[in-house]
DNA sequence: CTTGGAAAGTCAACAAGGCTGACATAAAAT
DNA sequence: ATTTTATGTCAGCCTTGTTGACTTTCCAAG
């Protein structure tokens, strides 16, 4: 249907019907890939994906209101809550008092907590370090590239924001 | 913690644990977008997207068995088979008893089904497409080459295989 | 021909994790 | 003093995954 000329000049980009297909189903076996180790593990603590991703934005961000987690996870703020609450329950989260701001609650993972988001990074990096390897460096640049062009310019703006350091 | 040498000698590939985070992130906000486009129009019809996978590997291999469809999908029959109820009694999959063995059945999208298939893929292809365009066509081979390396080997198998044409 | 097992369908029950709507509380902002 | 914001919570609903049990159909091996 469309295809494409090539701006760099270094051959021809056929972007057919059976490209972009190629393209879609690469995303929907990557990503299943992608979540299988992390999912083995919290099924022995029995947590799931939601506990994942909060814990997870939790580690790159130390001190996150409970707001700034629903921006970037963009779910609804009942439905962080039951994982949230879970986490705290279980000594995997502190949810502490804002200093500035009484209303917020910065979030924070515990040495329990820390645990575990280092078996589940540990994981998840190994299967991303074994990929970039046998992808090599150039490819690892293009799968950025195109990953960051494939999101929601909103959602964009939390992939590309710098981790803040503890306060 | 693992900066690696880049065998290809285009630059140093430094798989740190930072490098890594931004791969996990990439993939995750990627996704997001990625599926954003038809779950809106999914909610139209009031499908999910257990439809969509269903249907659009009906539609890239028509006459698919549903044992075959579970073995891509990687759930269980139960679940697959209330949303291909659906899908037939709404009339958008049809389901022919197998002729060669009469116990398969095989699967193939109606009229109205790929009516919906298209409206689905081309909205996913869309962003596929710009996404593309926007990253040339190195990145493209690299996004490609990264997420394959990234996929269980089994699922990788069904990623590769070749769509049969209708029988 | 009989029987074992594979393919498919169905029913029931359950859980995770989304959602909406309504309401409560504390604290900041106006 | 009033309104707005941040958070938490309760109730109820939906989708989509799970397990387990059971039936029907039918191919294929003994």
């Amino acid at each position: 249907m469309a295809d494409t000329q090539d701006p760099d000049g270094q051959g021809l980009l056929f972007l057919t019907d059976e490209q972009l297909r190629k393209g879609i189903e690469a995303m929907f076996f990557a990503y299943r890939g992608f979540t299988a180790d992390p999912d083995r593990i919290l099924a022995k603590y029995g947590y799931g994906r939601a506990h994942h991703r909060a814990i997870h934005f939790i580690r790159r961000t130390p001190g996150t209101t409970v707001n700034n987690l629903l921006a970037i996870l963009g779910v609804t703020k009942q439905s962080l809550n039951r994982v949230l609450r879970t986490l705290v329950q279980d000594g995997l989260v502190d949810s502490r008092v804002g200093t500035r701001d009484k209303r917020e609650r910065n979030l924070f993972l515990t040495d329990k907590g820390e645990a575990l988001e280092r078996e589940l990074s540990d994981a998840q990096r190994a299967r991303m370090r074994a990929a970039f390897l046998e992808a090599g460096p150039q490819a690892v640049q293009g799968f950025r590239t195109v990953l960051e062009a494939m999101m929601d310019p909103d959602q964009r703006r939390h992939y590309l924001r710098k981790p803040e350091p503890d306060r």
